[in-house]
DNA sequence: GATAACTTGCACAGCCATGTGCAAGTTAGT
DNA sequence: ACTAACTTGCACATGGCTGTGCAAGTTATC
């Protein structure tokens, strides 16, 4: 007695195809977020009329993602405690290096227009959690006091986007990126970079388990990621500049 | 006897407009390197069929930019040398920071994409500068050594960029958004921020003086960057569908 | 004040992206 | 195997931006 009232259920196929097109937006706009519904369809190995069957239109799509990306990041930084500012901060980082992908697309997305109060709101745990922890740090003395407290925040989201996009170019490892971002972001909140090692050095593997364990479930876009022509494709090494 | 060539001199008033364009196109891309050039045209108090008056093409537009503005940063950088690798770090951040106008175009531009290798050359001065004094600052045991010099390099002129950011964003007077951006890029070279607020004091005015003062004049863009209704006025936001 | 330089406004072509409709396929479920 | 669900390819309307031509203005300069 599966379903009486329709004649028939939705084809499996076709919710795959849905995954495939928000999975090949992810890449095609995290490198342009102004590219054409043409270049997901073809990423997503569709054609542009299917997509339209999915998604009736293009702001119905970036919708999708953005939700989605907004919760997978909520839910990373949950259960991401820690007394001491620093460590606290850290491990932002850490959770944070763990969704670079998802990161880099709101990021992207978040330049352009009318997105940026739905980016924004998607983004506010992490702009929160960051701003808890600089806010405390501040005040145990542990970071830099000449600037505003939330200017000092700012500035170390920013540098945290900016960190990703190196660590992404230049292919580091699951190990070296996540330190990457985890000491850069106390550099920019204002310890020297041996403090930063050391401190980092000093957080117990229980603590960062959950990221770097094997076979972290749920990791919706690493597929698309890893077969991402994308990252190549462009920037070469160009980059940022 | 001025031009027995020519029937008559060009006029002077179209060299303003020129300028003008130029001004507007520096304002307008820097907020958004795709707007149409309907948008720099109205910027400048022009029809945009007058603008093809002056440059034939959005491209050749784009070149005058981009020329323009590699100058101007070469120029500011070309007598920025200190024996100690942090000092030389701090006065580049200095250097640029007064020529945020001209910095940030060429960023915005950078993300762009045909692009990438003429603005790659125009902001190669200072990509040099920026690479010697890590390089020697990571040799002298000052800055982080655990990144190797290429993305240290990097990760500080993106930092960099994301402090000028906020820097403009939050409006701070001259002296305090030299002072962040010089701190920031030794934070993120690896110094405490202790040191680097301290090494920033220790600086002798005399060598700041180049840019603090007060008449310094070839001040092309500051005028269009003041009176910019600019970024009041443009997003609205129906932007793109 | 005559004349060339410059601007304006309009009309036009071309290109590219979005959404939509429809007929013909192909594929998954029962 | 039959049927509905889904995809495809095409055509089409719409709208924005570029680049150009031309006639009619305005303004600096000689």
């Amino acid at each position: 007695m599966t379903t009486t009232l329709s004649p028939r259920a939705p084809r499996r196929d076709a919710l795959e195809n849905r995954e495939a097109i928000v999975r090949a937006a992810s890449v095609v706009f995290r490198r342009d977020p102004e590219a054409s519904l043409d270049a997901v369809a073809a990423e997503a190995g569709l054609s542009r009329r299917a997509l339209y069957g999915h998604f009736s239109s293009r702001d119905e799509l970036l919708a999708e993602l953005l939700t989605r990306g907004g919760a997978r990041i909520s839910e990373a930084l949950a259960d991401v405690h820690h007394d001491d500012p620093r460590i606290h901060l850290a491990l932002i980082g850490a959770a944070i290096w763990a969704e670079v992908q998802q990161v880099r697309v709101l990021a992207q997305l978040a330049l352009h227009g009318p997105l940026e109060k739905t980016v924004a709101s998607a983004l506010s745990p992490v702009r929160a959690s960051v701003r808890r922890a600089t806010s405390a740090g501040v005040s145990a003395g542990y970071f830099r006091e000449s600037v505003p407290v939330e200017s000092l925040a700012q500035l170390i989201e920013d540098a945290a986007i900016g960190v990703l996009d190196v660590a992404v170019r230049t292919d580091l490892d699951e190990a070296a990126g996540r330190q990457l971002v985890m000491t850069v972001g106390l550099s920019v909140a204002g310890l020297s970079w041996r403090e930063a090692d050391a401190l980092v050095a000093s957080i117990p593997g229980s603590l960062l388990a959950a990221w770097s364990a094997p076979g972290s479930g749920a990791v919706v876009g690493s597929g698309a990621v890893a077969g991402s022509g994308a990252v190549a494709g462009s920037g070469s090494e160009g980059g940022r500049s």
